[in-house]
DNA sequence: CGGGTTTGACCCGCGC
DNA sequence: GCGCGGGTCAAACCCG
């Protein structure tokens, strides 16, 4: 991302960021939340106040500093505080001039005391807006926990049914000092729930005892620390004994989808791709390719291809299963997404009884400005996240002519993700939202396995961070707030061209299965 | 020669 | 039990 954002970003480019963060250097850096707060905000502020002066907030600093030091920006003392003494009136001034002078310091007197109460009142407007806000976070925070309580709890009860120690294996192992890949592989969502933290990469794997997991390698492994391993697998040969565990199967098979328009026959996400299979899906002419990670041997992770029978612009490309190998940052994008999703389903949907997850609690969590962008559906085979890039997600946004992404990231040549995709950054977004609603659900097991699941610990903040920590270091994490401050630009601002990476031989709308993906 | 793609066969779950 | 459809396997083939 460029170091200056661009001009149609200004309407984000406002100071949210904590006063004690040194951010004039980057500009791209931006809190997330604090965009929320300043958006909620400007929101009350029209309701309780319409006068304009609303609008000079918007470069005032968080609610945190505001306690101490309300600035309201405005200087209205500066100029006359040393003058209105001095000309006042003492009444032993007869000639006209000196009347003209009280007039005159009549006058900016008066004009001092407008001012005055206008300040008063901005003081006022600010307090009332930071209560405002804070009301409205803690209700987010409870709603949110409210939504992921439900399934925490039967998690915690699958834990503790099923594996007593994996729960804290893990939870020693993420609470050392830094996270290191051997570590951060194979603590995908079902390592955690199995326990078996070790045997998705380890050597013996090929248990000469268990000759068919010979034969399948990654998912057949019945330990394998992914979502993917798809049900008949498991249940052929780990059927499942309960309900819990037939729950988990239908976690790890939590998928994320995303639906993009690109003439490129798949999207560019990072990882390397070998195409394993194609099948023409009833109901739908066009062929479904099905790949498979090889960026590492055993890698479970495999993603499904297929054009959109109504539109064959619309690329849909369906992620499943935790990557068992670190990743390069280009590649954090899905794989951050797919376990993100799969415990967001975990926490707010899946294991209820309806199934579904509220999709406002999701967008909002996503983009607060975009209400339509992300979907949840379990009513599906398999849980799916779907991330619809093809809708305009704000009616702002000029509709792009182009044939392209509609979620562009222009001025990527210093984006630390300029080998990804726009289509692929956007769920890395969409992950970490995800990511911090699970964060913000308050879910102490969640917390356990947001570090130590494989892809988000490279990118999450350790376990033992306070939640203000934890916001403090996703505003601080380059590739997160450069990600979300192009996405978020770009959807207000209505981005240029998506193909704006020259120093990567990424190209959406050029790139092809066999060279851009490796595959 | 190694790695990726193609493509028909195969496996499995599910509905009837 | 049978057929259908989704998903995977693996031999053949291609390519640099």
């Amino acid at each position: 991302m460029d170091s200056s954002p661009p001009a149609e970003t200004f309407h984000f480019a406002v100071n949210i960021n904590r006063a004690t963060v040194d951010h004039q250097n980057r500009p791209d850096e931006m809190d997330f939340f604090a965009n929320n707060k300043i958006r909620d905000e400007n929101e009350q502020s029209k309701v309780t106040d319409n006068t304009s002066d609303a609008d000079n907030l918007r470069g005032f600093s968080p609610p945190a500093d505001l306690d101490s030091n309300v600035n309201t920006g405005l200087h209205l003392l500066t100029t006359n505080t040393c003058s209105d003494h001095s000309v006042v009136d003492d009444g032993i001034s007869p000639n006209a001039e000196d009347k003209r002078s009280k007039n005159e310091v009549a006058a900016l007197q008066a004009d001092l005391e407008r001012t005055n109460i206008e300040n008063r009142r901005l003081k006022d407007l600010l307090n009332q807006v930071t209560n405002n806000y804070n009301t409205l976070q803690m209700h987010l925070v409870t709603i949110t926990q409210q939504q992921g309580q439900k399934g925490a709890d039967q998690e915690l009860e699958q834990f503790s049914d099923h594996q007593p120690n994996s729960k804290a294996e893990v939870a020693r192992q993420n609470s050392s000092a830094g996270m290191v890949p051997r570590q951060f592989i194979n603590l995908g969502l079902g390592g955690q729930i199995s326990g078996e933290t070790d045997r998705a990469s380890s050597p013996e794997r090929g248990d000469p005892s268990n000759t068919d997991n010979l034969s399948k390698e990654d998912d057949a492994d019945p330990g394998s620390h992914n979502m993917w391993m798809g049900g008949n697998k498991v249940s052929r040969l780990n059927p499942p004994k309960s309900v819990d565990e037939a729950t988990e199967a239908t976690i790890r098979k939590a998928r994320v989808s995303v639906r993009a328009r690109s003439e490129a026959p798949m999207m560019t996400d990072g990882c390397q791709w070998r195409k394993y299979g194609q099948k023409i899906a009833k109901g739908n002419p066009c062929p479904r390719a099905y790949y498979r990670c090889t960026m590492a041997a055993g890698c479970p992770v495999r993603k499904q291809v297929q054009r959109c029978a109504e539109d064959r612009s619309i690329l849909i490309t369906t992620y499943e299963g935790n990557h068992n190998h670190p990743l390069p940052p280009a590649a954090m994008a899905m794989a951050s997404t797919t376990s993100s999703a799969a415990r967001m389903l975990l926490s707010g949907s899946m294991p209820s009884a309806d199934g579904i997850m509220n999709p406002n609690v999701l967008a909002r969590t996503l983009l607060p400005c975009s209400s339509s962008m992300a979907t949840i559906s379990a009513s599906a085979p398999f849980p799916t996240v779907t991330l619809d890039l093809t809708q305009n997600p704000n009616p702002l946004q000029l509709q792009k002519p182009q044939n392209q992404f509609q979620l562009p990231f222009n001025n990527t040549q210093q984006n630390p993700l300029s080998g990804v995709s726009p289509a692929a950054l956007l769920p890395q977004i969409f992950g970490q939202a995800l990511y911090n609603q699970s964060k913000f659900s308050g879910l102490q097991m969640s917390q356990d396995m947001e570090a130590g699941t494989s892809q988000l610990g490279q990118q999450a903040p350790p376990l033992d961070h306070s939640l203000t920590d934890t916001v403090n270091a996703l505003t601080t994490d380059p590739n997160f707030t450069a990600a979300l401050a192009a996405a978020i630009s770009s959807i207000f601002g209505g981005g240029s061209h998506p193909n704006g990476s020259p120093s990567s031989n990424v190209n959406v709308s050029q790139s092809t299965t066999s060279n851009n993906n490796g595959g």
